[in-house]
DNA sequence: TCAAAAGTGTTCTTGATACACCCATGC
DNA sequence: GCATGGGTGTATCAAGAACACTTTTGA
């Protein structure tokens, strides 16, 4: 069935900026296109946007049917429109960025979608169309994002060391971090709940693990946030 | 001339948030629709985007024909896209927010576009589409914009008093702000060059006149910036 | 007993806040 | 001379930065 305007227009897809982390890495999921144009590159999920769903919902879409990633935390990015992006016609892209806790997500990425990979963000290969431009805009809204809203912890599995948040944080703003002055201050906002249990993992002493209280920090946020790293 | 595709394809229009300053107040321009749908209503400037322009040329080029606007700060926002945001039709809009200094446009917006109003964004009438979502998105990426980048100058003539800049801030953030403390901290930039002008204005003192300094900015962005009001 | 990461407090410095009076002008 | 907004400094408090040693475990 054709479809018919009086003026041309352009195509509408969106494309997701996927982090996870991994081995003190900051990672990003992507795609080896298999077919023109740029078949054979990596490139970021994404696809066309159907006339009759949202935005958000096409990009939920995609990340499942490409990545088989379901219930992630998404946000909107950017919307990249410079006029010759795609070879073929004109097409504009609303970027989005996703947060997943990679281990759950590994597994079945690797089997739903066998063409996707994880690469550390500071190997990434050339990538398709202009998606090395959303990849880096997206990377700077994630250093800005994270210093002010706790969303770190969608990377993190439920439970975790300081350790790790703080390895985390050193990733994603390419610094280090003072041990002391990280725990006390994440510690002051009392979102973080000591569990029982403590983590072993080699030769040395267990660290004790928590548990982010999403439910403490959604009745904060309602009366104007505070969290500020 | 008719356009045909295999799948139907959304309508994409970008939509502009202009926001002025004038008498202590926060503005933003609104456009009394001609057409169906919402006819009479007022409404955002924005229009639809040609296949062969970028968004942010589009938006530009809407500014200009809809409301004699020209080289004005404009940054993208956020793209809308819930499917019945229009009742004729899927339409995709890309926002974008303006910041114009009123006086200089004032004049203009009334020959070019008799139909365009500044409004106190306290003061907004009910607004077509889903352009209060807009305003209100575009209205709060302010507030978090101006503390930490010195855009606050876009609204303000080339030479301001302190007064001017502190009336300006307090009308974004909707707070009072300490005379004494707000002075110390904006002249500690070191970004405003004091004129050897002064501006009368009534029976009082005359204000000392200031101009950002573009430049000194630029350089210091470049080697990693600072600022935070 | 050694290596490796976990855990813990204090001092110093810096920036934020609070606060009250004199100044120059027009009427 | 009085009303109006312009202009100035200090003291207090809170948060950020710098910094070194002990603990627990597995090998």
């Amino acid at each position: 069935m054709a479809h018919t305007y009086q003026y041309p227009r352009a195509a509408l897809t969106v494309d997701c900026v996927v982090f996870g982390f991994d081995e003190g890495d900051l990672k990003v999921l992507l795609i080896q296109r298999g077919l023109e144009p740029f078949k054979g590159r990596w490139a970021l999920p994404g696809g066309f946007v159907k006339v009759e769903e949202t935005l958000d919902a096409a990009a939920r879409r995609e990340l499942e049917e490409e990545a088989g990633l379901t219930n992630v935390f998404l946000e909107q990015l950017y919307t990249f429109g410079t006029v010759d992006r795609d070879p073929r016609e004109r097409v504009v892209s609303v970027a989005y960025y996703a947060l997943v806790e990679l281990s759950r997500h590994a597994a079945k990425a690797a089997t739903d979608a066998a063409n996707a990979r994880w690469f550390s963000v500071a190997q990434v290969p050339k990538l398709a169309f202009d998606h090395a431009d959303i990849l880096e805009t997206a990377i700077e809204r994630l250093k800005g994002k994270v210093r002010y809203q706790p969303i770190g912890f969608e990377l993190l599995p439920p439970k975790f060391t300081l350790s790790q948040l703080q390895h985390l944080y050193e990733a994603v703003l390419e610094t280090k971090l003072d041990k002391r002055n990280f725990r006390k201050k994440v510690l002051s906002f009392d979102l973080l709940v000591p569990l029982k249990e403590t983590q072993m993992s080699g030769r040395h002493r267990p660290a004790q693990l928590f548990e982010f209280d999403t439910e403490k920090y959604e009745k904060l946020k309602e009366r104007g946030l505070l969290f500020e790293l």
